[in-house]
DNA sequence: CCCTGATTCGC
DNA sequence: GCGAATCAGG
């Protein structure tokens, strides 16, 4: 791969728009992360600031570092891949046998547009923190693509699968979960309390 | 261990 | 110019 006009302003752009190397290079493909830091100071844009340097990438993305309060409102987090009552509160089960197949949860069937969620039984007892952290989570998101997931990377889903505008978290996994620590927090609900039912 | 960017240097 | 190897750090 070389590169072209094109590969390069892709690489401008994400890089301005703080991507990391290695996101970059994948996005590209043909090219590691090694690539894609010494075409950057090749280029002279080692230095992220947006004081000036920035000639051929006006795509500011305003979103510095302020502190946002991201209220537990949440009324409504898209996706809910699998909520596994989890009977132990503890990780200690593999829910995914499957070591192979690195697909998501959410394989199953696309639900036909209409029903979101069909079974959402006692749902949500989630605490409002574990849900505040999500879409706090969110904004930092890698927002990767199906093809970039690994094993490490938070398969949680974000947005419409029917629309452009979805995603997978892509955070650093927990443990050997499927998930970020924020997602996980709401994918594996531990026993609300014994009580439920006194099964 | 996982990841980040920075540098070097043979090609 | 390119990027693997390496370095330095989180």
């Amino acid at each position: 791969m070389s590169w072209t006009d094109e590969r390069v302003e892709l690489l401008r752009k994400m890089w301005n728009d703080g991507q990391s190397a290695s996101q970059i290079a994948k996005e590209l493909g043909g090219v590691t992360r090694n690539a894609v830091i010494g075409k950057v100071h090749r280029l002279g844009l080692s230095n992220r600031t947006g004081a000036e340097a920035v000639a051929a990438a006006e795509v500011e993305q305003p979103a510095p570092k302020p502190e946002p309060k991201p209220r537990p409102a949440a009324a409504q987090p898209a996706p809910r891949p699998e909520p596994e009552p989890d009977m132990t509160a503890e990780p200690d089960n593999e829910p995914a046998p499957e070591t192979k197949s690195t697909q998501p949860a959410l394989r199953g069937k696309i639900v036909p547009a209409g029903q979101p969620l069909p079974p959402q039984p006692s749902a949500n007892e989630i605490s409002p923190e574990a849900l505040a952290k999500v879409s706090e989570v969110e904004k930092k998101a890698k927002r990767l693509t199906l093809m970039e997931l690994t094993e490490r990377t938070c398969k949680w889903p974000v947005g419409d699968p029917a629309t452009e505008d979805f995603w997978f978290c892509g955070l650093p996994v927990k443990q050997g979960k499927p998930y970020c620590e924020a997602h996980v927090g709401v994918a594996f609900q531990p026993m609300s309390s014994r009580r439920d039912r006194r099964r």
